[in-house]
DNA sequence: CGAAAATGGATAGCTATAGC
DNA sequence: GCTATAGCTATCCATTTTCG
């Protein structure tokens, strides 16, 4: 998978390229200084990389996708689930092939006739390494196959045996053999004979392990082990394999393990029949066992996903995750009572990032993980960023080890709590009008008013509500910690511009339970003023609009908030404007990820929503744009998100760069 | 005037609720 | 069953103001 950085350098490239182009056209946007900084940040490495990609790109003829990966019996359950759901079957039949750690390769015949060979690229399109693999590792390419008419694809992987690349590495320092692999196929170079990368290719091997085509002789598709039969037959070296039967997940995990301690003394016929040389399993890069349903039918009913086939899963040998100990398990208390444990843990350093807590989510999950205290467990960090336990290493525990009591565990802390429709929930007056305060604050954006301040207003009861805000001073602010007199007339300067704030931002403010932007925007639109909300109980039933829980929920709340709602009956609050409809970008949908040069995030968004678009959070199947900032947020982190950007890539948005966002919306205004 | 503190913004994933 | 919204979480860094 393409790493983050690398995302964001590819970012990068593309607001280069369009910078260069208007420079050549006269009409550049930045300064010369501004344009040598933004090219500094690729690093010259991938710049060339991608050149190269940009180069060949050609379109499998059938999708290339990843596999699904599992650790645990646990995802093997999940599996064999679902295959038995979809298919009616209580015996599956299975096919397990070591997972080769390589680059995918697809080679493409027309006819019969080979026609090129491409490498996976994001699946749908692919780059052309024809040249590189005809030249370089010619013997593992037939280039005929018998009884093919139309098209056909073969799919393997290339790799470098332990052996060989033990060799390489006493001249080169390469990092892994994966990476030597995909930087000499993809490179230019690599087609010269004499080159680096393409005496280095010479040493890779390839197996096969796909076959697909449209135009079967007998007019159905083979199973799994008859397309390995097959591409023998067709003089491909085609994967080692066995074939089993099971009838559970315990089955299917036992049948993987007894298949890991046999690789070791199998044997591969890596160099071609003709050569008849082979090598041990266990000198051939790997990672993990496949585990593929063996009939056509089953994996024709199960189907694929957008990202992985359905009717398979890569069982891997190693989970990703750095081991630590969990320390503590704390509590964070939320506006609505929540409680959320966290787990403080042993530091570990994680992708050059010192991770101190996770998070438990809630109390259930904390109870269904079973962490307990001192356990061993595995940290990742998702998406790059936020620490996640992926697994408790339950078989390190000695026998002292004990659940965690929760009841007992929050007592200890002292937190006041009461059992409340089976969940434990606070009852810490402060704490939760502390977090109101924040969510209000929060917002409606009003600047100055941090955690910090609102702890010590909340804390010496100056402040029990959002109303209490509206009547503090500047004198009275400078009293506490860390507050100047600049800070406190900003403060409250920023308070009372609220006043005239739109309506529909304020009850977000407010906090009802489970009414958002969304929600609100819906609401108010029934509701315009306070002095609607005050009479709630007498509006038609609302069961339809909000669903029956939240309209519950929005009433309660009206009822014990009736003294504050009166207290904010006098304010101007504005109505947003409702004639978006007629804008330009009405009815598009667009995500925004990273971090623009020219303009904040929120005058982006607010741009849009002028001309009628709608902002997202996250990715959906309405979405239509990608916009994607380049700024990097630190050195370190980049500022496009990943999974947005392959998401995206994969849904087929239109992705559009700082520039080409200007551009757009200049030309979406007039 | 330099150090310290507070704040804001970006990010993914989990769970519950709701709607289709 | 799938998709979306809401409401929580931790960490990083840049920016701004206050402290000493």
């Amino acid at each position: 998978m393409t790493n983050k950085k690398e995302l964001n350098e590819m970012v990068l490239l593309k607001e280069i390229e369009y910078n260069n182009k208007l420079y050549h056209k006269g009409q550049p946007e930045i300064s010369d200084a501004e344009f040598d900084a933004l090219a500094k940040n690729v690093s010259e490495k991938l710049s060339f990389e991608n050149v190269a990609e940009l180069k060949n790109p050609q379109t499998h003829h059938f999708p290339m996708l990843s596999l699904a990966k599992a650790y645990t019996l646990e995802d093997l359950t999940k599996f064999i689930k679902q295959v038995k759901n979809q298919t009616d079957e209580d015996i599956i039949e299975v096919v397990l092939e070591p997972k080769i750690d390589g680059i995918g390769l697809n080679c493409c015949y027309v006819d019969g006739v080979f026609v090129s060979a491409l490498t996976r690229g994001d699946g749908v399109v692919g780059e052309n390494i024809t040249e590189m693999i005809k030249q370089c590792i010619p013997k593992y390419l037939p280039l005929q196959i018998k009884d093919a008419p139309g098209v056909w694809e073969v799919r393997g992987e290339v790799f470098i045996t332990h052996k060989k690349f033990e060799q390489i590495r006493k001249q080169e320092s390469y990092s892994n053999s994966r990476n030597t692999i995909a930087g000499c196929a993809r490179s230019p170079k690599a087609s010269a004979t004499h080159s680096k990368q393409g005496a280095q290719l010479k040493h890779a091997s390839i197996v096969f392990y796909e076959v697909l085509s449209q135009n079967w002789p007998q007019g159905a598709e083979l199973t799994t082990t008859e397309k390995l039969a097959w591409l023998k037959k067709n003089n491909f070296t085609a994967n080692f394999s066995h074939k089993n039967t099971v009838t559970n997940a315990e089955e299917l995990h036992h049948t993987i393990q007894g298949f890991k301690n046999q690789l070791k003394y199998f044997v591969c016929e890596i160099e071609n029949n003709s050569q008849g040389a082979s090598a041990h399993l266990s000198n051939i890069p790997q990672d993990g066992v496949v585990v593929k349903l063996n009939t056509a039918n089953s994996k024709k009913i199960l189907g694929c996903t957008a990202k992985y086939p359905k009717w398979a899963v890569a069982f891997k040998w190693n989970e990703p995750g750095v081991k630590t100990t969990v320390e503590r398990i704390s509590y964070t208390i939320g506006r609505t009572g929540g409680i959320t444990p966290v787990a403080k843990i042993a530091p570990v350093i994680i992708d050059g990032t010192k991770i101190n807590k996770v998070t438990l989510n809630n109390l259930n999950y904390l109870k269904k993980l079973d962490v307990r205290l001192k356990d061993s467990v595995l940290v990742i960090k998702a998406g790059q960023i936020i620490p996640q336990i992926l697994k408790v290493l339950t078989h390190e525990r000695d026998g002292s080890s004990q659940p965690v009591d929760i009841q007992k565990s929050l007592l200890q802390q002292n937190m006041s709590i009461a059992f409340v429709n089976g969940e434990w929930v606070s009852t810490d007056c402060e704490a939760i009008q502390e977090q109101k305060i924040r969510h209000y604050a929060k917002t409606l954006k009003i600047v100055g008013l941090g955690p910090a301040l609102i702890k010590q207003l909340v804390g010496d009861g100056s402040v029990t509500n959002a109303f209490d805000l509206y009547n503090l001073t500047p004198d009275q602010l400078v009293k506490y910690i860390n507050i100047g007199p600049k800070t406190a007339l900003q403060v409250v300067s920023n308070i009372q511009k609220t006043r005239s704030c739109a309506f529909q931002k304020w009850v977000v403010a407010c906090g009802i339970p489970n009414i958002g932007p969304q929600t609100a925007k819906i609401l108010t639109h029934y509701i315009p003023s306070v002095e609607a909300l005050l009479n709630f109980q007498n509006q038609p039933p609302f069961d339809a609009i909000l669903g029956n829980v939240t309209t519950q929920q929005l009433l309660s709340w009206v009822l014990a908030n009736q003294q504050l709602l009166e207290n904010f009956k006098h304010f101007t609050f504005t109505q947003l404007d409702q004639l978006q409809s007629e804008g330009s970008l009405y009815g598009y949908h667009f995500v925004i990820t990273g971090r623009f040069k020219t303009l904040k995030r929120k005058q982006l968004e607010t741009q849009i929503e002028g001309l009628g678009g709608t902002i997202q959070a996250k990715i959906n199947k309405k979405t239509r744009y990608l916009l994607v900032g380049a700024l990097a947020h630190s050195p370190k982190a980049s500022g496009a998100s990943e999974s947005k950007l392959s998401r995206g890539k994969l849904l087929e948005l239109q992705i559009l760069t700082e520039a080409e966002t200007l551009d757009f919306l200049t030309q979406k205004n007039n």
